[in-house]
DNA sequence: CATGTAATGTTATATTATTACACTTAAATG
DNA sequence: CATTTAAGTGTAATAATATAACATTACATG
């Protein structure tokens, strides 16, 4: 699933061109899921178009990770497309996620990098990175029951 | 490793007792280890005391961690004790993780879990849980430098 | 067009976790 | 205290997630 709808249709073309065939082809596929997606589903549903082993879907995940166009959800081993053209989360990541349906918004929150500083300050620690992922029920899945 | 230290000698037999034999072997594995462990490294320690099978580890940990005496370091597939006798933390865990050393402390901040309620209030969701960890580098591996 | 770097293809294997089923123990209850 | 029920255990097999190793190809750029 893409995270943020606020990227002009030109600067999402652009970022495709940069991406290498296999890149593309599971960025693409997750940009157009409405959920994160795990490492054997995306091998599944790119089998059509070439990919053939794991070792494929993983090197473009990394890859794709590296350059922040994508983030891993650590809790449920799943990864989800970022489209923000600099996303301020490449190696950190805040989400809230669905607990329901599982639906993804991710958080870019100054306050929220301010606390975690001050935490780790508060240890005696140098703060270098975050994952969180805040679990709640989204209003239509409320509604629904 | 445990997290906390102010829990009494009493307590922490007390609590022992209310464990079954595999549920307390492994307990007191992650609670004398000063990193998380995962789930094979458990097993490989506790062979000699009878755990034979990855279903033994794994099912005593599910247990552990439902009775809020262990969390999964979710990032790291890793385990650690929590000793703190009424653990805020069942479900959800907030850790500051040396990304040197591993060593790892158990943050409960009210305002944390107030911070997530209202960013989940600002996205028309209904907190539940949450797993965050915050790496960074701890002062005895900042001075080793 | 030579050369180096990034990406790819392929096979095998490592690591993490669960399922299924038979059996045992402890605790709760009549 | 016999019964029965829930929780825990033992064991084997297998599923799900991820990496290693190595040969080959694509492609930017000097």
């Amino acid at each position: 699933m893409r995270i943020e709808t606020n990227l002009k249709k030109y600067d999402l073309q652009d970022m495709l061109l940069e991406l290498s065939h296999n890149q593309k082809i599971i960025y693409e596929l997750l940009e157009r899921s409405d959920k994160p997606l795990k490492a054997y589903k995306i091998l599944f549903e790119t089998q059509k178009k070439g990919i053939k082993s794991p070792t494929q879907v993983y090197r473009a995940l990394d890859k794709l990770i590296e350059i922040g166009k994508v983030h891993k959800i650590e809790s449920k081993n799943s990864y989800v497309a970022c489209n923000n053209k600099n996303c301020l989360n490449q190696i950190s990541t805040s989400f809230l996620i669905c607990n329901i349906c599982e639906k993804i918004v991710e958080i870019e929150d100054r306050k929220i990098l301010e606390q975690f500083s001050r935490i780790c300050k508060k240890f005696d620690s140098q703060y270098s990175q975050h994952s969180l992922e805040i679990f709640g029920t989204c209003i239509s899945c409320i509604d629904s029951r």
